[in-house]
DNA sequence: GTCTATATAGAGATAGAC
DNA sequence: GTCTATCTCTATATAGAC
């Protein structure tokens, strides 16, 4: 009845949430197919093993990652801007309880299939790569201010949000904004307090 | 044949190693059984449960820290010192491959039986609280410095370190080190290379 | 305390009907 | 494409012998 795109696109919506909120082992076809309303089976179908699903849930993030990326290039935006906008997006998984993907894989990792490992190696290299350029990008036009070579603050700042999200969880959601706001001030970015009144400034 | 806290204290060890590395459910009673080459069955003498071990590893984490920390304390260490401590134990766990067990229990989260999440909250607010109290210590006396409330930056230092231990997993060990050097120079503290190059000189 | 043996449930996965 | 039915393997857990 459905086109194939149809329930293949569901079932990985409905595994990423799962991999962000259980992890990878966290979850199964089971889970899946009860909160889709359909068969064990029908999983199955689209993604034979959960290798199969594991790697194109990474493909995916990729992919995302990517658009996301183009779109911000798109409108032009500015480094700070641009980090804003990636704060945001962490801040979401945050909202929805979620973690990062890449904490997911880090903690679970000798379990991981390696297909999925090196999608997942190949994703933060992206990540890495493209957070790198912006804090570049951002101290040459003295938007941003930091000490040291751009790409070892990247890896760090990723540490950070990633270890934030978790925190969270554990603790309470208000440790990964503190986190975020302590992020920006290390980076001469406005913090959000700031950024609040400038926006009720109009 | 052997006493009581043999086995259980060989059964916890093992299974702290297995927690680190793949997660709580990475491993199973037959994985620590075969380990230890005993039967299934003496692992669940023990601990009836898997929520007995899991709380019983939370549990001995907060034992652990809080011997760690009275030693720093009887050793008279200097904030620097302790801090420096308190990297070598995250620097340990990157050396074996392993993550933080915060992280495991943030990113399992749902997944995790609540005695545990409980405990590791506990263990939680203390590892935070030692690590401000340190921080406002070493600012105080001019060792540390660094702006805004210890109890955040406590935070975000302890998130950094968790996220590293897991994108060093992904990426590469380095990866680590070059975050905990950043977070030494975001505090005013010699960096790794000085402090190679003070002992050296030494 | 540790063993053998076993119960029960869940997960990943496949065959074949519709 | 989705279903029913089923297989196999693993995991947690218990009973009872030694």
């Amino acid at each position: 009845m459905k086109r194939r795109g149809q329930t293949r696109s569901r079932i990985l919506g409905c595994a990423e949430e799962l991999m962000q909120t259980c992890g990878f082992h966290g979850f199964s076809y089971h889970h899946i197919a009860t909160r889709l309303g359909v068969r064990n089976a029908a999983v199955h179908y689209y993604f034979p093993s959960k290798v199969d699903l594991g790697l194109a849930l990474v493909e995916r993030y990729r992919e995302n990652f990517r658009f996301w990326k183009e779109q911000l290039a798109v409108r032009r935006c500015t480094a700070v801007q641009a980090l804003e906008s990636f704060f945001e997006l962490e801040g979401r998984y945050r909202e929805q309880g979620k973690v990062c993907p890449l904490g997911v894989v880090g903690v679970e990792y000798p379990g991981i299939p390696e297909p999925m490992r090196e999608a997942t190696r190949a994703l933060l290299d992206e990540v890495v790569e493209w957070l790198t350029v912006t804090l570049q990008t951002g101290r040459a036009s003295g938007d941003l201010s930091f000490a040291g070579p751009p790409g070892e603050r990247a890896v760090s700042l990723l540490a950070a949000l990633q270890g934030g999200l978790q925190l969270a969880r554990i603790w309470q959601p208000s440790a990964f904004d503190r986190i975020v706001d302590e992020l920006r001030q290390e980076l001469g970015m406005p913090s959000g307090t700031e950024r609040s009144a400038l926006v009720a400034a109009g």
